[in-house]
RNA sequence: UGGGGCGUAGUCAAGUGGUAAGACACGGGACUUUGAAUCCUGGAUGCGGAGGUUCGAGCCCUCCCGCCCCAGCCA
């Protein structure tokens, strides 16, 4: 905190004024930029560069007792104004502003620059390396030249190229348009890529670490891919998580030949992926809920999931065969009719048949409703910087899709509130930290799960989408 | 057109004179009670370009090209 090296600072600015390094400087800000030169044309000097160390100390001590407005006054670094680097053409150190300072309140009116107080803090807390983005790359002969001046313990800076992600955008004034124009609901809005917006989505601390530590560091500009963030969410979600059975989008599944009122627990492991799981107890009954995208009146070539006439495995469960299918006056599909095969129970069938997909469901009469926030990525332009002022173009109209009709399992009252877990062939979630209440569940999805059938519906050019 | 940086596969990234790691993404295959996971498997005759030094160059030298940053009393 530079603000508790505030009097240090000043008693080594003195000691730069004793040295003849430092000049209190009466230029407006103006005349200081037009005096600095152009990156191919020199500076001059300013005409109080040549004022007496007497002189200058008194005018710095009364810059500090509060004597002059607001800009009147800076004290500058004398260095070389014809230096190729503007950095070095005498850079102001101090400037006159009086205003409460969070932390040290009315005490001061003068308050140091960057270039100033940067190396003076690492210096007094005796920091070893000083890691920055390459903008500073510039600034390090100077961060060299004061404290070399000062003689005091000199840590060496170092830049390195900041993180870039695609799909997002990840600097402070960006993003802090974004809250301001209300493109998200807040800084922890769970698309930000704010750490209080990524703990909200549901990452986790260690997933931030481990991809870090798989991008590497450079000095190359470089902008990092999205999945590979995704693929370490999933990396470790996969082995730490349980699943359990949520259907975003119900279809109401009836099974003809179970008897009305009957009802089973059927047994479901809770993290397949451990072998040390621990498993939980799922009620069945006659009237289900699918996902709609599990089942298709006319399906493509490619599909296997549930058609009329066919037999697909509902996960723990039994085996389920459709023979009819009940549509509205507007033709929408409303229910889906099966038949189950007792001899399956469990997923397994004895004549040893095989069934090519295996879809997760819940129960209608057991399940309990919740609110779904389907998240994606922010922008729609992998490489937002490069849209420049049309960044905000690009914002993806469906980086969240609220769903309020999705149901889930009865386990998930046992669910911890911070516990992050599967729906199973849907994603990752967590219980979302603002909204979330036993009564009212509101699940994040942190990310989705790899999807095989969506590649190959982009393949067939989307033309088979119900 | 001053100065400071950077340029190795679609995206990151090792490599520091001895014959192009790895990850993600992508393609092919196996397996599968998650179209997940897992397991095999493919891809740079090439390191921005051109010359040069060397038995040997992504690494050294020269020139060229491209991209980023700097003219706040911002950080």
């Amino acid at each position: 905190m530079p603000s508790n090296y505030f009097d240090k600072m000043y008693d080594y600015a003195v000691q730069l004024i004793n040295a003849g390094l430092a000049y209190v400087c009466d230029l407006s800000a103006d005349e200081t930029r037009e005096y600095r030169g152009t990156l191919t044309a020199p500076g001059t000097e300013s005409p109080y560069r040549k004022r007496t160390i007497e002189e200058n100390l008194d005018l710095f001590l009364r810059m500090k007792n509060g004597e002059f407005g607001d800009g009147s006054k800076v004290l500058r670094a004398k260095i070389d104004m014809t230096s190729s680097n503007i950095n070095l053409r005498d850079p102001v150190m101090y400037r006159i502003m009086h205003a409460d300072h969070p932390h040290t309140g009315n005490k001061w009116c003068i308050y140091p620059t960057y270039d100033w107080a940067h190396g003076i803090e690492d210096s007094i807390e005796k920091i070893t390396h000083s890691i920055c983005t390459l903008e500073f790359e510039d600034h390090r002969p100077l961060y060299d030249w004061f404290l070399e001046q000062l003689k005091i313990h000199h840590p060496r800076q170092i830049e390195f190229a900041r993180l870039n992600l695609t799909f997002t955008v990840l600097s402070k004034r960006k993003l802090l348009q974004l809250v301001e124009e209300k493109y998200v609901s807040g800084w922890d809005d769970p698309r930000m890529p704010t750490i209080s917006g990524l703990r909200r989505r549901g990452y986790k601390p260690e997933i931030i670490r481990n991809f870090c530590e798989k991008i590497g560091v450079s000095k190359a500009n470089s902008t990092v891919d999205f999945a590979l963030l995704e693929h370490c969410i999933r990396e470790d979600l996969n082995v730490t998580s349980n699943r359990y059975m949520g259907v975003l989008r119900p279809l109401k599944v009836v099974i003809e030949n179970y008897p009305d009122e009957k009802e089973e627990e059927l047994t479901a492991v809770n993290n397949p992926a451990d072998p040390n799981s621990s498993s939980r107890v799922v009620p069945f009954s006659k009237v289900l809920y699918i996902e709609q995208d599990d089942f298709m009146e006319n399906p493509p070539k490619d599909f296997y999931r549930l058609a009329p006439g066919r037999e697909v495995r509902l996960r723990y469960a039994y085996f389920i065969k459709c023979i009819n299918v009940i549509k509205d006056s507007n033709n929408n599909i409303i229910e889906v009719h099966c038949t189950y095969d007792p001899e399956t129970k469990g997923g397994n069938a004895p004549d040893g048949r095989k069934v090519k997909a295996t879809m997760h469901w819940v129960s209608a009469k057991h399940a309990k409703k919740i609110e779904v926030r389907l998240y994606d990525r922010l922008f729609t332009s992998e490489f937002v910087e490069n849209e420049k002022d049309n960044w905000k173009s690009c914002i993806n109209p469906k980086s969240c899709e609220v769903l309020k009709e999705s149901f889930c399992e009865p386990y998930i009252a046992n669910l911890k509130l911070d516990e992050r877990f599967q729906f199973e062939r849907l994603g990752y979630f967590c219980a979302d930290s603002k909204d979330h209440t036993i009564e009212n569940p509101v699940f994040n999805r942190i990310v989705q799960l790899k999807d095989a059938w969506e590649k190959i519906k982009k393949k067939m050019g989307n033309s088979i989408i119900n």
